[in-house]
DNA sequence: TCAATCCGTATC
DNA sequence: ATACGGATTGAC
């Protein structure tokens, strides 16, 4: 039996109307309805609560916006039907926040509020609603009282040439974080920097200065790591983590802590993005080209967007940092945004290991240990010498598995299905290729360029490199580093580590060497990123190698006259930025257009095409065939109508919706992969 | 002329 | 999803 019967209800007496934004995921139902308040809840249905309300007959939960003194409504309006939870979950800022995000991703306001706010758990919100809980602090342990930013406790960043010392605009950056300001910074970190020391000593300026600090990295690993460095500055109590890997009831005590404003500082993963902090001073992202920061949900935010829009909004500092340099981040950069916060070339040169090319050598059988390891010989060289030396080498390899794909031996044309097209791949080293795709064993296959009937693997997984390295260097213990596990630091000593990107441990003391294999397979992806990835990877592996001055060397086997190479030889993603975004400018790519792609049955794409009222200077592109019988067009309009192009294809979408449209179509503003 | 039914549309 | 209004249909 409900407490309240509808005939018992009266509306509150101060704002009695609540304006609910209803969690449906309709695009056309994407605007605030209004309910009346019922006297009882008059004082705990607060803006930012979650409630549930009666919809088209359905109790659909929502979130309580605004609270008001009359409605535009012209009908009669309903009353809450509950009140979930008195807790104001929903910040007003992050409330404004997500509507800019929707607005630019052509979403859905309850969309992104899916994404900013964790589901509630119930047990978690009444353990010690007084009292705070540090995220990752059990709820039995001591805790510590609620310190107020600014008063206590955090040390003063270390002093000149060290540190952020070694760029000339990092002091300054620190200063302005310490002083309230809002600097925005594109940082170019040097080789070897122990770059979440160097986030950290920014987030507690920042927090000296009383403000609060959102930092997103891409992965565990490196989220561990900027956890220990914090709690090496801030202590164990000024932070707390946030991502989606802690499971719910720690996911939601670490947003409860920040929203009940008992720590400063959320560290996190993508999903921490939205986390709301008191007085948010500084948002910073770490290697902002990794593709783990795209959301996967829609509508599809990515994690530097929604932080600069946050630094936008709220009057908030921004750090946008990684080896490499984004497209993205060098247009912040060129429209006068963001500053750089780059190393002098002197402690670029100073820092970095001697980087060679080497192309896939076609002499390497004369290295009897090369030829085992199919290796070029100055990548074995180099190797043995680090090793010689008692140094650790990291080999980086780009894909996981065994064999994931074949090539024909004679051309290297990539081997495809002659059913289906896809691509062929060895289940083991010495069987008949398969394709990926429909399963069809292709038992004599020729090849259709050259008529060759030989095959190649086209990349050689990691599990197979270790052993072919294992073989050509016995006696050197060979670790791997990939999906399955993922070594986050290795002892100093002679020792081989095959990586697959982002897996790349630290050495204690740097690695003597690091190879970087394979590398063709990168440059040659059918990609707008490719280049730039390419060498994302490479510098982020070569990172971790000693500098020249310490014996460090890195060989690249791929050709010395292509941009990225010449980039990673040079150190200077900069450069390589620039380069990028200028091409780009002249194709008409992102980030100096906006585009959006629209995925779906091919009427579906139609029908909603048809609908939008598209901005006059878009072009439509396509259609590209897309998985599943489904195809893909692309809509390409001036960065300045990126606005408008969004907002004709979420009101495209919402008519669809309401018509009931039977095939879905997926709409994505700024989609990772263009083709 | 009126009720039953269908279809489209709004959902507070 | 469901509820409602207007249009349409069919029986008297």
């Amino acid at each position: 039996m409900t407490p309240t019967r509808h005939t018992d209800r009266r509306p509150a007496d101060g704002s009695p109307v609540a304006r609910v934004c209803v969690d449906v995921p309709l695009a056309h139902l994407d605007r605030p309805f209004d309910y009346l308040v019922p006297a009882e809840l008059a004082a705990t249905a607060v803006p930012g609560t979650r409630v549930k309300v009666r919809f088209a007959g359905q109790l659909v939960d929502g979130w309580l916006l605004e609270r008001t003194e009359r409605s535009g409504h012209a009908g009669r309006l309903a009353y809450l039907e509950k009140l979930v939870s008195p807790e104001p979950v929903l910040a007003p800022e992050i409330a404004r926040l997500a509507r800019a995000v929707a607005d630019r991703y052509a979403g859905s306001l309850a969309d992104v509020l899916r994404l900013a706010v964790p589901p509630r758990h119930a047990r978690v919100e009444k353990e010690t609603p007084e009292e705070p809980t540090p995220a990752d602090v059990s709820a039995d342990e001591p805790r510590p009282a609620r310190i107020p930013p600014g008063t206590t406790g955090v040390p003063d960043p270390p002093a000149d040439t060290d540190g952020w010392g070694a760029y000339p605009a990092g002091p300054g950056l620190l200063r302005a974080l310490a002083d309230g300001r809002a600097p925005r910074a594109v940082w170019s970190a040097l080789p070897g920097e122990d770059w979440p020391a160097r986030v950290a000593e920014a987030a507690a300026a920042t927090v000296r200065g009383g403000r609060g600090v959102v930092a997103v990295v891409a992965d565990a690993r490196d989220l561990d790591r900027l956890d220990a460095a914090l709690t090496g500055v801030l202590g164990p109590d000024r932070h707390v983590r946030l991502s989606a890997a802690l499971g719910p009831a720690r996911r939601y005590r670490a947003f409860l802590a920040a929203r009940r404003g008992r720590v400063p500082v959320v560290i996190g993963t993508r999903a921490a993005m939205f986390a709301p902090v008191e007085r948010l001073g500084l948002v910073a992202i770490w290697d902002d080209g990794d593709d783990l920061h795209a959301e996967p949900r829609s509508p599809y935010p990515h994690a530097r967007e929604v932080l600069l829009t946050r630094a936008q909004l709220g009057g908030a500092a921004a750090l946008v940092g990684g080896h490499a340099r984004t497209a993205e981040a060098q247009l912040l950069v060129e429209t006068g945004w963001a500053r750089e916060v780059v190393p002098e070339r002197a402690t670029v040169r100073a820092r970095t290991p001697a980087v060679a090319p080497t192309g896939d050598d076609p002499q390497l059988a004369r290295d009897p240990g090369a030829a085992t390891a199919r290796l070029p010989s100055l990548a074995w060289t180099t190797a043995r010498d680090a090793l010689r030396a008692d140094a650790p080498v990291l080999v980086q390899v780009p894909r996981r598995g065994y064999l994931p794909s074949v090539s024909c031996a004679d051309c290297r044309a990539p081997a495809r299905c002659p059913h289906c097209a896809g691509p062929l791949a060895l289940p083991s080293a010495r069987g008949t290729p398969v394709c990926r795709w429909c399963g069809r064993v292709s038992a004599a296959y020729a090849c259709p360029e050259c008529g060759g009937r030989r095959l190649r693997a086209a990349v050689v997984g990691a599990r197979r490199t270790a052993e072919e390295l294992g073989r050509a260097f016995p006696g050197v213990p060979v670790r791997t580093s990939g999906r399955e596990e993922v070594l986050t630091r290795v002892p100093g000593g002679a020792g081989l580590v095959v990586a697959t990107p982002g897996a790349e441990p630290v050495a204690d003391g740097g690695f003597g060497a690091v190879l970087l294999l394979d590398s063709w397979a990168l440059l040659t992806r059918a990609d707008l990123r490719a280049g730039e990835e390419a060498l994302r990877r490479w510098l982020t592996a070569a990172a971790l190698a000693r500098p020249a001055t310490a014996g460090g060397r890195v060989v690249v086997v791929a050709d010395g006259g292509l941009a990225p190479v010449q980039a990673l030889l040079r150190w200077d993603p900069a450069w390589f930025a620039a380069r990028e975004l200028a091409e780009r400018r002249e194709l008409g790519f992102p980030p100096a257009v906006r585009m959006a792609s629209v995925t779906g049955t091919a009427p579906a794409v139609a029908e909603l095409l048809a609908e939008a009222r598209l901005p006059e200077q878009a072009e439509v592109l396509g259609p590209v065939p897309a998985d599943d019988d489904r195809e893909r067009m692309l809509i390409r309009v001036p960065r300045s109508r990126a606005a408008a192009l969004a907002e004709a294809l979420h009101v495209a979408a919402g008519v669809r919706a309401a018509r009931k449209a039977a095939d879905p179509v997926r709409v994505q503003v700024d989609p990772l992969e263009l083709f």
